[in-house]
DNA sequence: ATGTGTGAAATTGTTCACAGCC
DNA sequence: GGCTGTGAACAATTTCACACAT
C-alpha cells in the first residue's frame, strides 16, 4: 500500500455507498463501467481506485455487490466501532447527532458537550449534554476515537486543542476556521505541539461551499463539466 | 483567466476568511507566508492561487488586508446578491438556514420548501415553509440562483431535478448522493438532459467526511502530514 | 533588503491501451 | 467475448528558484 491520492478515498466513500443503494436493490453483481456511471467518474477511475487496495472483480464479469462491498468496509476501516462525541451542541451539533445513517457503520455518539447552561443537561439520543469543561475527565474515563467539532469558529481552535490534549485522534471540523495543529496557550499564540501528532483532520465547511458555487455558477467554464463519464 | 485548479478556489474562500479574521483584529497588511502559515498550506501556493487573479501585492511589501480581501471578494462572485432556496427543512435545513455567517455576503434565504405537512406552514427566519410541489411556481415568480439540497437520500434526485427545471444554476447538495445530470423520469431511469448545461454541483457531505476521518486514522501515514508549511 | 510574481522543474494524479483471465 | 487489473503515457498541480519591484 505506497502512496494513494485523497481523492481516491473520496471516491472509495462513494463508490460503498453506490454498493449498498445496489444491494437494498437486490443487484447482485456490477461493473467499473456502472459503477463509473453511478458516480459520475470514469471506468478507469474505479478501476485504479480499486486497484490500490487490492483485486475485487473477476475478469469478464465484473464485481459481486455484497464481496467488493464488504472490501470497502474493510479497507476504509468500517467494520470496527467508533466511538465519537461531538463539541458544540447548538442546531447544527444536534442536526448531526440526530442525522439518519450516522448510526450505520458502527459510528456510535459516546459523549455530547457544550458550553450553554441552558443546552447542557439536555437529553439528547439517550445522552445527557455535559459541560465542555468535562471533555477532558469523560475521554481519560471512556477511550474516544473521534470528535466532532460544531462549535463556533471563535471556540474551534481551544475545543480541538482539548480534543487532542484528550487523546482523540480524529476531527471532523464543521467549523469554518483551519484548525492549527500546534499547542494553543492561553491568550497566547503557538507551539510546534507534540500531541498533534497522528491527528487527523477532515473539514465540513458548508460556508466554504456555497462560496465556492457562488464562483463556479459566475465561471461555469471553469467547472469540470461534469457531464462526461465512463470510457 | 485559463485554467484554474479547483484545489485553488477552496484556498481562495480559506485566504478570504482569514483576512476577514484579521481585519477584525485590526491587522491592515500580511503576506504570502503568514497566509501561508494561517492556512495551513506553502507560500508558493498562496502566491500562485493569487496569481491565477491578478497582482494584489506589492513587492517587497506584502498584501494589504482590506484590499486583498476586496479583490478575493470580487473574484469569488461575493459583491453579488445570491438569491437561495432550501429544499428540505428537516433538523440539517434548519441548521442551515440559522446558521450564522450564512447570511454575510449577500446570501439571501428567499424560499424553504418541505414535504412534510408538519413542516409546511411553519415559520422560519420569517419565511413561510411551501410545500415542494411550489417549487416550480415560486421560482418562476422569483429568480433563485441557488438551492440548497438537504432532503433525505431518496429525494436527492428528484428534488435536483426539480430545481434544475425551475431553473436554478447551482445546487449545494448535503444529501449523501452523486446527484446524477440527467432527466429524472418519472419511475424511469435517464435521457442526456439539457437543462442541466451549466448546472454546478457542490457537495457537503458529512457522513463521507466521518467515513474518510475513519481511514486516516487507520492508515495515518497516508495523510498529506498536515504539519508542514511555509517555505 | 524584502517579499511578490512567474516560467521551468518536479511531482502527483488521471487516462489510456492492452495483457490476462474468466 | 467481455471486463478486470496495471504499467506506461499523459495531464494537471504543486514546488521551486529567481527576476523584479519597492
Amino acid at each position: 500500500m505506497a502512496d494513494i491520492p485523497t481523492a481516491a478515498i473520496s471516491r472509495l466513500v462513494t463508490y460503498l455507498r453506490i454498493l449498498e443503494q445496489l444491494e437494498t436493490q437486490d443487484v447482485s453483481r456490477t461493473s467499473s463501467n456502472d459503477l463509473a456511471e453511478r458516480a459520475q467518474v470514469s471506468a478507469f477511475q474505479v478501476r485504479k481506485d480499486l486497484a490500490y487496495f487490492g483485486r475485487f472483480g473477476t475478469r469478464g464479469m465484473g464485481y459481486t455487490v455484497p464481496i467488493l462491498k464488504r472490501e470497502l468496509v474493510r479497507v476504509l476501516g468500517l467494520n470496527r466501532t467508533w466511538s465519537v462525541v461531538i463539541v458544540g451542541m447548538g442546531r447544527l451539533g444536534q442536526a448531526i447527532a440526530n442525522y439518519p445513517g450516522a448510526s450505520d457503520y458502527r459510528f456510535q455518539y459516546v459523549g455530547l458537550f457544550d458550553v450553554n447552561p441552558q443546552i447542557v443537561g439536555q437529553n439528547i439520543r439517550d445522552l445527557r449534554v455535559q459541560h465542555t469543561e468535562q471533555l477532558g475527565d469523560f475521554v481519560s474515563a471512556t477511550p474516544v476515537d473521534m470528535g466532532f467539532l460544531a462549535v463556533p469558529p471563535d471556540r474551534a481552535q481551544d475545543a480541538a486543542q482539548a480534543l487532542v490534549d484528550a487523546g482523540v485522534r480524529g476531527i471532523l471540523n464543521f467549523a469554518p476556521v483551519v484548525i492549527q495543529p500546534r499547542t494553543t496557550e492561553r491568550g497566547g499564540v503557538s507551539e510546534p505541539g507534540d500531541e498533534w501528532r497522528n491527528v487527523t483532520i477532515e473539514n465540513v465547511d458548508f460556508l466554504a461551499g456555497m462560496k465556492r458555487l457562488a464562483f463556479y455558477i459566475l465561471n461555469p467554464t471553469l467547472k469540470a463539466a461534469l457531464t462526461e463519464d465512463t470510457e
